[in-house]
This record gives structure tokens, C-alpha cells and sequence, in this order.
DNA sequence: ATGTCACCTGGTAGGTGA
């Protein structure tokens, strides 16, 4: 079973290399974020047309989910329960078995701003339902663009960014308390080259020079960890014509994951 | 190099967010 998720910056943009990324990577879930589109927009028939469901949930110029499956998602829930948002940020349903969590976590602007406090509060939220959908569903996966550089490793230059926007304690400690809930980054379950990242910026020739932070991420509950075979960044999507800021990761499940007994 | 991209409104440019 494969995972996977990319802020994709814009759906109606990105949308070629959304199909091409589905026909040749196959997964059973891709969670898209940043789709910047209201629902009557949605490209429903062409995602169809390759096989794939949609469960979806945007709004006009801003945020905006997908939870793109072969297989019917159910029990599908849009946003985090009891936490009023006027942000379309989070979609889950159940796909073979999984709880799969897909969120666009708030930027955060920079510390200290309006954004961060409100950046904050999400993540609370989003921890105290997590624990919540944890005990529910042992197999849950989170994935997502977290807006967060979990550690200085994840940075391409922990010194100049030290205390800036993805990287603040803040930020940090919010992190490790989702990992707290019993979840596990599942790209740090493996050896990974150094300077891996997730995102570039589109300005100062970024990606060129490989300055990126790793912010999107994929966690799994202790129930799926010992399936865990890989989790990969596709960094060659960033080569694309038009590309998005964000590259797609991928994680693929051993099928016993997918047993009732594990 | 503060060297981009995508969205909106309201136009053929400027503002916003990332």
C-alpha cells in the first residue's frame, strides 16, 4: 500500500502533473493541499477518467484538500471536529483499513504574528482530536505539508534560520507532540542522504542551490511502523515544467499492514 | 540580488499570501 502527499500550489496549474504523478506512481492515497479551489471547481471527471476517487474540500484562492483514492474512502471528515475554521485545511477518510489524515498545517507568517498564534491554536486542536482518531484507529497515517522543520537537519541553514517561521521551539515542540500521540516520522525510519527537502522557494534560485526545508511529512501510528518498507521525497517533480514549490512523499505499507490482525 | 508563483480585483497593473 502506498501513501502519499504533495501541496501541489494550485490544482487548476498542477493538474497535468498530478495525473502523470498518479499513472505513474500508483498509490492507494494521494493527499493533496493548496488546491485553491472552490468544490463546483474541482476536476472530478479527470481524476476519474484515471481510476481515482475524490473526496475533496476547498474554498476560492486559498488552502483547499483532496484525498485522492483507488479505492472508496469512508467515514470521511472535513476539518478538525469542534474547532471552528474559516480554512479548508484538513480531509481524513478511511481507505483499506487506514485512517489517512490529510492536512495543510497554517503557515505561520512569522513568530510573534496574528498567523502564528492562530498557527498554534490549530496545531492544539489538531492534537487533541488526533488523540481522539488515535485511539479510534490504531492504522492512522498523517500526512501532510506541516509548515514545520522538525529538526535543524531539516533545514539548509539551521544557523540563518534559527528562531524564523518553521523552525521556532514553537513550532518544534508542536511536532513532537503529535509525535507524543504514539506517531512516528516515517522518513526518519530510515537512513535518508543529508539535505533532503521537501520544499524549495520559488525565489533566490532555491532550488538550484538546493536551499529547501523539510516540511511535508508523513506519520504513522506504532500499529503501521513495523510495515513501514520506504518513504521517499520526489524531489524530480521540482524539475518539472511549472513545477510546484512542494515535491510529493511516498511511503509504501508492506501488505500485512493491511491484515485485520496487525 | 528582495533572482518567484498564483491568486484576486479589476483590468492590461497592483496587492496578498506563501
Amino acid at each position: 500500500m502506498k501513501l502519499a502527499t504533495w501541496n501541489v500550489n494550485s490544482l487548476t496549474v498542477r493538474l497535468p502533473q498530478v495525473l502523470a504523478w498518479l499513472a505513474a506512481h500508483n498509490p492507494d492515497a494521494l493527499c493533496l493541499q493548496e488546491t485553491k479551489l472552490i468544490d463546483e471547481k474541482f476536476p472530478l471527471a479527470e481524476i476519474a477518467s484515471i481510476g481515482y476517487r475524490a473526496q475533496f474540500f476547498g474554498q476560492k484562492t486559498y488552502n483547499g484538500v483532496a484525498l485522492l483514492t483507488r479505492e472508496a474512502a469512508s467515514d470521511v471528515v472535513k476539518n478538525i471536529p469542534g474547532f471552528d475554521d474559516a480554512s479548508a485545511r484538513v480531509i481524513t477518510g478511511t481507505v483499506s483499513g487506514v485512517r489517512v489524515i490529510g492536512a495543510y498545517m497554517p503557515n505561520g507568517e512569522a513568530p510573534e504574528s496574528e498567523k502564528f498564534s492562530y498557527k498554534m491554536r490549530w496545531l492544539d486542536a489538531l492534537h487533541d482530536w488526533l488523540k481522539l482518531e488515535c485511539a479510534d484507529h490504531p492504522k492512522l497515517a498523517l500526512l501532510g505539508d506541516f509548515n514545520i522543520a522538525p529538526e535543524d537537519r531539516d533545514v539548509y541553514d539551521p544557523v540563518a534560520l534559527a528562531g524564523q517561521i518553521h523552525c521556532t521551539d514553537r513550532e518544534r515542540a508542536q511536532f513532537a507532540r503529535l509525535l507524543s500521540l504514539g506517531l512516528h516520522d516515517g522518513f526518519r525510519l530510515f537512513e535518508q542522504p543529508p539535505k533532503s527537502w521537501s520544499w524549495w522557494d520559488y525565489r533566490n534560485l532555491a532550488f538550484r542551490k538546493n536551499q529547501g526545508l523539510r516540511i511535508d511529512h508523513i506519520l504513522v501510528s506504532g500499529a503501521l511502523r513495523s510495515s513501514v518498507a520506504s518513504c521517499t521525497i520526489d524531489k524530480l517533480t521540482r524539475k518539472n515544467e511549472r513545477p510546484s514549490d512542494h515535491a510529493p512523499v511516498w511511503l509504501e505499507l508492506d501488505p500485512q499492514a493491511l491484515s485485520p490482525s496487525s
